[in-house]
DNA sequence: ATGGTCAATTTGCCAC
DNA sequence: GTGGCAAATTGACCAT
């Protein structure tokens, strides 16, 4: 779909100087961001009095823009910001992932950007942020899965293995029972009679009550999926420690805590999750990192996202199936 | 060729 | 009404 009123010229360029990284190219008005009619398209005269700016990087291409080219309907073309607008746009995002005006113009000064750039900037770098988070928050739900799911595995083991444990003793309680019945009924307690008398431990069906640690597992995960599925869904997470409520919209993200978001849906989201302290995935689980490159994977542990309360519960409960190890049988038991 | 990335655009929604 | 934003999309550019 190619929009009418898209130009990749400008018959009334301009130049701009840029701070220090060299020319700056400015087709058309400055800080003139044009909206128009936003229903409507195909005006063309206002579109094209729309400013695309791009800017020059240090590179050789940059003398095609040389000034003497402005006059001639050029077509214009994508620029990369230089690594430098990259840089410091990068560090202003980790500092603050929304722009306001003044910091947008201010930004736009120092780079040699039109605060339209900046903007935009800002825009498509939430987005991508967005995304990876996204990513984060799947392998993150997946190692939680995948170490719940070996937890549960063991605990099987186990539970088969104190089973069998469980009818060879019986088994030789039973015969003992068998040549010194007497002995066997003091050690049963002060039931005398020999015919009510079932195993000393549980076993066979019994043993098979896993049940517990099944549905645990279960509710567990469901809890994870129901909160995934809602906070990428946009529909209302239900924060079950606040008794069914929804607490979030589920369409904005926590950006990193190192930034403050101040998201006007995000105000009142944290709040409920207060009881929940988010810990490094790392510190729990060994972290498939699934080859995704992240851009935030620079140690700074930016990543917080719809789902860390999950996180931390799942990986809560990990440490604490960890820690037990095979006294987690009482799960089963009790 | 093809796919990925990125800047920029369009569209719709929302708050003020 | 205007501006800001998210989401979806486009098109340029780059690497393979």
């Amino acid at each position: 779909m190619m929009e009418p009123g898209r130009l990749f010229f400008d018959p009334s360029p301009s130049v701009c100087q840029q701070g220090g990284g060299g020319n700056m190219l400015f087709l058309g008005n400055p800080d003139h961001v044009f909206r128009g009619p936003r229903s409507m398209m195909g005006l063309m005269d206002q579109e094209s009095s729309r400013r695309r700016p791009f800017f020059s990087s240090s590179s050789s291409q940059d003398e095609l823009f040389d000034e003497e080219y402005y006059d001639e309907q050029l077509p214009e073309k994508k620029r990369r910001l230089t690594p430098d607008q990259v840089h410091m746009l990068e560090k202003s995002f980790e500092t603050e992932n929304k722009l306001e005006p003044e910091r947008k113009t201010h930004l736009a000064k120092k780079l040699g950007l039109q605060p339209r750039q900046v903007a935009v900037w800002f825009q498509n770098r939430r987005a991508r942020w967005k995304t990876k988070q996204l990513e984060r928050d799947y392998d993150l739900l997946k190692s939680s899965y995948d170490t719940l799911l070996s937890n549960y595995d063991f605990i099987l083991k186990e539970n088969q293995k104190l089973k069998s444990q469980v009818v060879s003793i019986n088994e030789k309680l039973g015969g003992k029972e068998e040549a010194n019945s007497t002995k066997a009924a003091t050690f049963a307690g002060a039931d005398h009679d020999d015919e009510k008398r079932g195993p000393l431990l549980p076993a066979g069906d019994q043993m098979t009550e896993v049940v517990p640690i099944t549905s645990l597992q279960h509710s567990c995960t469901i809890k994870a999926e129901d909160r995934l599925s809602s906070g990428s869904g946009g529909s209302a997470v239900v924060d079950e420690a606040e008794g069914a409520q929804p607490v979030d919209s589920g369409d904005s993200y926590n950006f990193p805590n190192n930034i403050h978001n101040d998201y006007p849906h995000d105000h009142d989201t944290h709040h409920h999750h207060h009881h929940h302290q988010y810990v490094a995935p790392h510190d729990h689980v060994e972290h498939h990192h699934s080859g995704v490159h992240s851009e935030e994977d620079d140690g700074s542990d930016a990543g917080q996202g719809y789902f860390s309360d999950v996180f931390a519960v799942a990986a809560a409960e990990q440490q604490a199936a960890q820690e037990e190890g095979v006294s987690l049988g009482w799960w089963v038991w009790s």
